[in-house]
DNA sequence: TTAACTATTGTTAGATA
DNA sequence: ATATCTAACAATAGTTA
């Protein structure tokens, strides 16, 4: 067919309107999002955790995580922590949530996250728990 | 000065070996991820919740999170999942993180992470809180 | 160190299949 | 739904201040 667009337009973001095109959107910036986080890891070596849930009814879980998104969450919830430098500003507060009593995490869970990063098969390999649509 | 440069290159996704220029990719990139967040929420009405550590020996954390990242964390753990869909494939390990015994959240936390989203304000109001460097 | 600049690469909105 | 296409928009690598 002849194509009869010019191409994408500048969205303004604020919250869409049209559902169906919200959902595309969604996934789309979604991947990306991942991707980005894929493309830190590798860079730079920092660990990522990400979770999306998905609005409305479909409520989808979304989870990216390097080396694991329960690894990460436990070490910000402060159980990892070591006991050096108490007096940092935000330390008393991650200190409050230490001995939360967390257990380790479940090896299939990591199994999921781990195969990301192979160029083009960012947003195949995320993790979607859902309980709706 | 006369402009040298041709501006950037193409990076190819591997470890940096420099590490000042890692540095600096750090930042930019983590202030963009947060930006992607940040536009994804507004757009698309996406909850969500990012954790980046830092490498090495700085070892910071950062965290973006709407409506903030311990309340969406502690719903990916299961605390606050229904009842309904007992039978999908992740569930039961979802199940097996509840009753963790997690506390409310420190309104200090929230605070550091409400201001955001404010056009080009991104990276300024993220929660930084490290114990190195 | 952190910020600004800008050519270039990379992402994605809207279209189509 | 889900994938591909591509012009236009946006992020950013390398540089300068």
């Amino acid at each position: 067919m002849a194509r009869l667009s010019k191409g994408r337009k500048k969205v303004e973001i604020v919250k869409m309107k049209n559902e169906s095109n919200m959902q595309v959107t969604l996934s789309k910036r979604r991947a990306g999002l991942f991707k980005k986080a894929s493309e830190l890891y590798t860079l730079c070596g920092a660990e990522i955790a990400i979770v999306v849930f998905s609005p409305g009814k479909a409520n989808k879980v979304y989870s990216f995580g390097q080396p694991s998104v329960e690894l990460l969450v436990d070490r910000f919830l402060g159980r990892d922590l070591p006991p050096r430098n108490d007096d940092d500003r935000q330390n008393h507060l991650i200190r409050a949530h230490r001995n939360t009593g967390q257990r380790g995490l479940n090896k299939e869970f990591m199994d999921m996250q781990e195969s990301f990063h192979k160029e083009k098969a960012v947003g195949k390999s995320l993790l979607e728990s859902g309980r709706g649509a």
